[in-house]
DNA sequence: TGGATATCGATATTGTAATACTGATAAAAT
DNA sequence: ATTTTATCAGTATTACAATATCGATATCCA
């Protein structure tokens, strides 16, 4: 059984963390864990933890011994979706496009990369990691066929947007974009943007702070 | 010149933004923008880009006219350290892993991966994308030598820990980490998680909704 | 059996980031 | 020259997520 209700991003982006903490936890032979405990283990308020799992877990905890991990497993898993997987197609066969190709892992989070486009003649028609990848012309026919409703942006910033329009034209609802621009979009589609450059700005204020303070 | 402050993680994060659409700008031969200019190419509030502006350039704007574009640049540039690039290592040459040492884009925002790291014998002394990978055995002694202070983590889950360990006894201040994990490390080690996982619950919750709707 | 304790769940408080508001100022228009 | 307008910069307000507090309850231990 799933909660039809919506997490804010920030409760949305704990859960993958719960779910590996709870794995582990199981791992170890473990049925029953509190809130408290999974807040210690990643670092967390305690509050907070019981608060997340309230909003999409039917399971309600008991005083003084905690939640059933398989329960809560269940339930974040379904509510992550990870129990039917989204079929998705990628644009953009770069470097970092073969990567998320390649990363096998991606299943486990219910992403199943079906094929990929690109516009350079000697990538079209060849099979990376068991994914064939076509001309950019055949998007929107694949993607109507077989119904894809997620898309994955890998290139170059000044492309990104031309592919997003093709992408709305082609029925995506859900675009992860990995070009550093903001994509201009329908309201009811939704851009997920995964910005390496903003990690490394984070790094890079830190390692300033360090230097200072040891200069 | 550089203002010595931080900024909170949030508006850190909007700088690479501000930066590429600066540059855009200026290719477009424009040499004034305004802060609202800005807010609306990137769909943000015009008194949040002057205020992010404010907190990091020495450069002030006129009123009517704007910033200019070159000054803006240059002090961005200056604070995200993109003219002074960062030496760093990278641990687990798996799929991912060599992704980001072939991503020659790095390099454009100030980081520069020098060495990779592994356990597995067969690709130990291999070369990949122009960086030789190393017996995980030789981490400290190259950290110390080169005095790095950058180290990426691309291994599974469960060995993440193991090696931001190494990091930690080996001199490195901030943590580049993609495993699905929360890492314990003293208080000036800084570790910024990219969390792919996260991503992919974002669009799933997106697409759940739009299914809902539609149905 | 009774008291101590850890946890839950609900509500209140706090803290912080985003937004709105206000007066000042420089350029453009009349 | 004067008015209008777009923008800046500082302050106030709002909105929301994270945290703290409090009573209730189930388990553990004496």
């Amino acid at each position: 059984m799933k909660k039809d209700v919506n997490l804010t991003v920030q409760a949305l982006q704990r859960m993958p963390y719960y779910l590996q903490c709870l794995r582990k936890v199981k791992e170890n032979g473990i049925q029953i864990v509190s809130a408290t405990a999974i807040a210690n283990e990643l670092n967390l308020n305690d509050v907070l933890v019981r608060k997340d799992i309230s909003m999409i877990c039917t399971t309600k905890g008991k005083p003084k011994t905690g939640f059933i991990v398989d329960e809560l497993i269940e339930n974040i898993e379904d509510y992550l979706g990870y129990n039917n997987t989204m079929d998705a197609i990628l644009v953009g066969v770069g470097s970092l496009g073969k990567a998320l190709l390649g990363n096998s892992e991606f299943n486990k989070f219910g992403l199943n990369i079906i094929a990929a486009f690109d516009i350079d003649e000697d990538i079209i028609n060849q099979v990376i990691c068991g994914k064939k990848v076509f001309a950019i012309e055949k998007l929107q026919n694949l993607c109507e066929r077989m119904h894809i409703h997620i898309g994955i942006i890998t290139v170059p910033a000044e492309f990104a947007q031309e592919v997003a329009d093709k992408f709305v034209n082609s029925g995506i609802k859900a675009i992860w974009n990995f070009a550093l621009i903001k994509l201009s979009v329908p309201e009811d589609v939704l851009v997920q943007n995964e910005n390496l450059a903003a990690s490394l700005a984070v790094l890079s204020q830190h390692l300033r702070n360090e230097m200072d303070e040891n200069k």
